[in-house]
DNA sequence: ACAAAAAATGTGCTCGAACACACCTTAAAA
DNA sequence: TTTTAAGGTGTGTTCGAGCACATTTTTTGT
């Protein structure tokens, strides 16, 4: 019962060769029709499982993958892929892949299609792929496919018949979670979401997570609630906030749909005239501080250490072990607040 | 650049051979200083890793791993590990592995005893344990122990050198969660802390998650809380607890232990009075419910599924690869509410 | 100096799947 | 009838690490 069968066992069985037993399995013809009975007879009656070792032994291909993603330099929010990409890497070192990432300048769309051509110029076997400007996205992506390579994204997604796959988050779902954090902690009064810096690059972002946030409101009925949306822009945040502080003193709950929370709570933490409410995203060091503060009170945590970890391994199971690449992978929206933050920060 | 080294490319720019290359990588003596050193060149200038799909294909022992948990029909706590136990065996159904399930009855010390009985009895290489009963379990795994079975625990802590292992949660801190939440929720007022049916079995546990809970409250100056300890045994929970709130009309604020919230979620929708905050454990279906009546605020997540997941996979990773099995393996505490809830249930 | 023991080194087989290739058979085409 | 193609079957090699064993070289003791 313990042993797992092989090849020879079937064989053996079937009173067959194993080559038999190999077209068979791989349906490659040239079998009679007497063999195929008798082989499909022993099939029937034992549990034949491949042993993936002795499969990827001999299929010494090496596959190369390709993670194209912002420069974290740039814009800090991407560091934590890359200890997703390291930890992935470093999981899978000893078999023969290899694992390349590229950065571009999230600002400018220049900078994201040249690093997409040096990416093509090395034909890897699979990209993933933070995506950020979406017609140059599209595009791309449709070369990526003409030259057979898979591509996956993650943290974006793309409208784009041509992606294998997309890891990342429901960010209207995370607009709701916010939503309700906030109601929770908020009894009444006026509610602010609040988008800094707002650009065509993650403005799709920052909507489906408003369009969230306000549906959840709009779905309670006679709500004490009046909700506003505040665009602000750097450096002119603090004054323009101020402002809007000093104008709606009935200010009770703050959503920030950006990891610029802390320049908000910078400001709220000098406010100390009463309690305000604030829910944001991105556990960076400066907004845990202000976590721990108890200026802000829950950050949504987007996972995207995790993003890019899974957005690789689907892709090297598929090449190494010929799993299926699922089409869409929801990561949890986690709630963090300053007791549990410690086991998300990565 | 892009190939993978071999033992035999090693034994070719060494000038020696693959056996010589061999017993340096494996230190097995037998090996002129002269041979060493031209070796140990080569392996500081290219960087060695060996295939582990080559390794693994020779050594074709079978390793069975067995599992003991309480029976989930009469506890459902343990449902979602199965469904942690399942994904792992796919994950590694190609391998020479045998994953077993055992159960025991939680209520009971015998039922235990025996299970550990049988499974001794199948002298597997490892064992994973959720572990209830102290003494008993500590001297289980010291019978393991001395048949050089590893014994890996999940879920409950027990403190035995013998253990290679533990994946769970850190439930003081747990406990501090739960109280940043119901702090988060609700003004001022009284709040108690609900324990259902503590028993021996699960008291560590409760107790844990109580001095976390206090801590958190003790530690902020001048609190306008108060704190109560509630133990109630059904079937007298419902008229205890009634009596309870009627006694106490100013409770603001229920912490609940276990994951029987389902009892005291039930009494409170009925007693509508005000809102009372809720934080509550475990994603069972009858809590969900409330969480989503929002009788229930939050709930923190358990994450069995995951322990059990991960009590698996650091005992295969160590029989197949020779990883390391991670002493301690401390889940995130997931805070879980109405609106995120559908991820984490499993 | 020479045999015997010890040390050092190299060779060759194994694991299981995959596939190339050689071989044999039968049927169709010349 | 002979040639050729197609159908069917089995054998043998490969992948890389690991280890048993054979072979060669060096050391030791007499």
């Amino acid at each position: 019962m313990d042993k797992k069968y092989t090849i020879k066992d079937i064989a053996k069985l079937a009173g067959v060769s194993k080559g038999t037993v190999d077209r068979v399995l791989h349906k490659r013809g040239k079998v009679s029709p007497l063999a195929l009975e008798k082989v499909n007879e022993v099939l029937k009656v034992i549990d034949y499982e491949p042993n993936l070792i002795a499969r990827n032994l001999k299929n010494n291909k090496i596959y190369r993958i390709c993670i194209v993603l912002p420069d974290p330099k740039i814009d800090p929010y991407w560091l934590p892929c890359l200890n997703g990409i390291d930890d992935a890497a470093k999981e899978f070192n000893a078999y023969n892949l290899v694992i390349e990432t590229f950065y571009f300048n999230p600002e400018k769309k220049k900078s994201f299609l040249k690093t997409n051509e040096t990416v093509l110029g090395l034909s890897p076997d699979a990209v993933l792929l933070a995506p950020l400007f979406h017609k140059e996205t599209v595009d791309v992506i449709e070369e990526y496919h003409s030259l057979n390579i898979i591509v996956n994204t993650f943290n974006n997604q793309v409208e784009s018949s041509f992606v294998k796959s997309f890891v990342g988050q429901d960010l209207f779902r995370s607009g709701r979670v916010a939503a309700k954090l906030l109601d929770s902690i908020t009894d009444k009064g006026q509610i602010a979401i609040v988008h800094i810096d707002e650009t065509y690059k993650n403005a799709i972002h920052m909507q489906e997570k408003e369009r969230g946030f306000r549906n959840y409101f709009e779905e309670i009925e006679n709500s004490d609630y009046t909700i506003t949306t505040l665009k602000l822009k750097n450096p002119n945040v603090e004054i323009s906030f101020n402002n809007f502080l000093n104008e709606n003193p009935d200010v009770s709950g703050i959503f920030i749909t950006t990891s610029k929370a802390y320049q908000i709570a910078k400001i709220l933490s000098a406010f100390k005239l009463k309690k305000i409410g604030v829910v944001a995203y991105d556990l960076i060091n400066e907004n845990v501080t202000y976590l721990n503060q108890g200026v802000i009170d829950f950050m949504i945590h987007q996972n995207q250490k995790r993003q890019a970890y899974l957005g690789i391994t689907s892709l090297v199971e598929y090449f190494l072990f010929q799993k299926e690449i699922p089409e869409m992978i929801l990561l949890p929206i986690d709630i963090v607040n300053a007791e549990n933050a410690e086991y998300y920060i990565e």
